[in-house]
DNA sequence: CGTGTTTGACCGGCGC
DNA sequence: GCGCCGGTCAAACACG
């Protein structure tokens, strides 16, 4: 059974404050600055509805290819990747954009035990120029870069961060671009903060690449991989942003009802995470207000609506 | 001069 | 035991 995405309702209501201090001209120069961003929206609007479309009409074709390599899996017992001397760090699946990501294998996950204390492993996948070279993924916490290597199994650099926030923090970071698309970046967290979000986010960045605060954020690929259960939460900025929870098991059984209880809890946890939530609303204030709009009010819905079934 | 980055060397796990 | 490979260290370097 396909499942239904979970809608996260992003769209910014945009209500004007009537204000005393501001006299007629302003007004009319800040209603006509307004319409000019609707305007804009309505056309950026349209613009994800349609990748949005593209996402639903490729998703089907990845239900399809499933069914089909899983029918091969069967009839052969053995799964159609070449062998490597060393076992393949991670199987690949398709996000929200078309592009592969890495996730657990199948055997790594018979491996882990099921309390596993070692530390929790999520992937996030930020788009960036594919032409920037860079490797820093802005995501709300201050890093230190200690190690860049070269790996066997993708010709561009992997760097390595340590969360440099907090002397005591464990939080490591490895990022690399994809192998698939260049254009996004897989970063790959382990551990678990023992601080709050680096609230310095939202001032320009110095030394890090200056690239913008809702590209870095949004759209991306969040994949929690806590200890025996792997899923992607594909988030989209648009008037009906779309997050889709799959289980990566899923990409090999589509049909994998059981779980649906557990992904719907993955799936409202990002949006009670005030860790996940202060740095997203705080990046929508700070776009508003970096353009001067101090009189325009700011309603940020990011309500859960009930899974479709 | 302090801080962060770069990069070659080193270490340990794993497969043969 | 050996070689490969990913991960980490730390000295050198760059920059404000």
């Amino acid at each position: 059974m396909e499942m239904e995405p979970t809608c996260v309702d992003t769209s910014l209501n945009l209500n004007v404050i009537p204000s005393p201090h501001i006299d007629h001209l302003a007004g009319e120069v800040l209603f006509e600055e307004l319409r000019r961003l609707s305007s804009e929206n309505k056309r950026l609007t349209e613009t994800l509805n349609h990748l949005c479309e593209s996402y639903v009409a490729l998703q089907k074709h990845l239900s399809e290819f499933s069914q089909l390599r899983n029918a091969n899996f069967d009839k052969e017992g053995t799964c159609a990747v070449p062998s490597l001397k060393r076992k393949p760090e991670s199987e690949n699946c398709v996000n929200l954009f078309g592009t592969e990501c890495n996730t657990i294998t199948e055997e790594e996950t018979f491996k882990r035990p099921k309390h596993s204390t070692e530390p929790k492993v999520s992937k996030v996948l930020t788009r960036t120029d594919a032409s920037d070279t860079g490797l820093y993924v802005r995501d709300g916490y201050q890093w230190r870069k200690y190690g860049q290597k070269v790996t066997r199994d993708n010709p561009s650099p992997r760097a390595y961060f340590k969360c440099s926030y907090a002397p005591s923090c464990p939080v490591k970071k490895k990022v690399q671009r994809s192998l698939q698309d260049k254009s996004f970046l897989v970063a790959t967290y382990e551990g678990k903060h023992n601080h709050g979000v680096f609230r310095d986010l939202l001032k320009p960045s110095s030394s890090i690449q200056e690239t913008s605060i809702m590209d870095n954020y949004l759209p991306m690929t969040v994949m929690p991989n806590d200890k025996l259960d792997t899923m992607n939460i594909d988030l989209c900025l648009c008037n009906r942003a779309q997050t889709d929870i799959r289980r990566c098991d899923d990409i090999k059984e589509q049909n994998d009802r059981g779980s649906n209880s557990k992904i719907e809890e993955y799936a409202s946890s990002p949006v009670k995470d005030p860790d996940f939530i202060m740095p997203l609303a705080e990046a929508v204030v700070h776009s508003l207000n970096s353009q001067s709009y101090k009189q325009v009010g700011l309603n940020l819905s990011l309500g859960l609506p009930e899974p479709h079934h």
